[in-house]
DNA sequence: TGTCTATATTAGAATATTCTAATTTACCAT
DNA sequence: ATGGTAAATTAGAATATTCTAATATAGACA
């Protein structure tokens, strides 16, 4: 059904509507990183950050690989780059404009 | 603030993150439309769309006109379309390989 | 003015999300 | 085995989102 890619969408998008799982997305762009890593880096405790991490996962934006007792996260797939970029760029473009509105 | 960038980031992607939302974006793609043919098209109350097209309004998704009684909306920039369909490719590649591990 | 139609707004109940704190699991080292 | 460390999970309180139903606004026209 039709209908179901737009909850699937809806879906991925819900996971991409928080600003620390969007930080996320960010750090991990071009380095894999520790849980311990990046809540340190987000100020956020493990717990919290263990919770946005698995969400991510789920909806495989990220993936994780074990080493001994540490996780190491990284971002699945480049293109999630592109679409994170290409809706800050969109955002920049607004906040450009409202700034010239007000000069 | 680096930090006000992702709460805007986050705010858009939670406009983002509803069915309905990403059907009207998708049904206005190449056309405006009045709050009632919407309504009807995504069997939506108009009461309950006028809502989604409000928060819509106010992160300039979509902009609207009045033309006497009846109010028209449409899309407000093509790169939000394009981020639109980027999203959709990522899941349907998503799905797609899903797909290929069960066969 | 009064009425009709299209859209918008408000209030509130049902549901979902987020964070904190406590517990648990997995793995290593002694 | 025991203890230590990293990460994950769970429960629950605080907060936010969503829908419905009722009301309000704005414009057309008799």
């Amino acid at each position: 059904m039709e209908d179901q890619i737009y909850i699937y969408h809806a879906e991925m998008c819900k996971v991409l509507s928080h600003p620390k799982r969007l930080e996320v997305i960010n750090v991990l762009r071009d380095n894999e990183m520790t849980v311990g890593d990046l809540a340190e880096r987000l100020h956020l405790t493990s717990a919290n950050l263990s919770q946005h991490l698995a969400m991510m996962k789920e909806r495989r934006i990220l993936v994780s690989r074990k080493e001994s007792n540490t996780v190491y996260y990284r971002v699945n797939n480049p293109r999630m780059l592109a679409a994170f970029d290409l809706l800050r760029e969109i955002l920049f473009e607004q906040i450009r404009g409202d700034a010239a509105l007000i000069t």
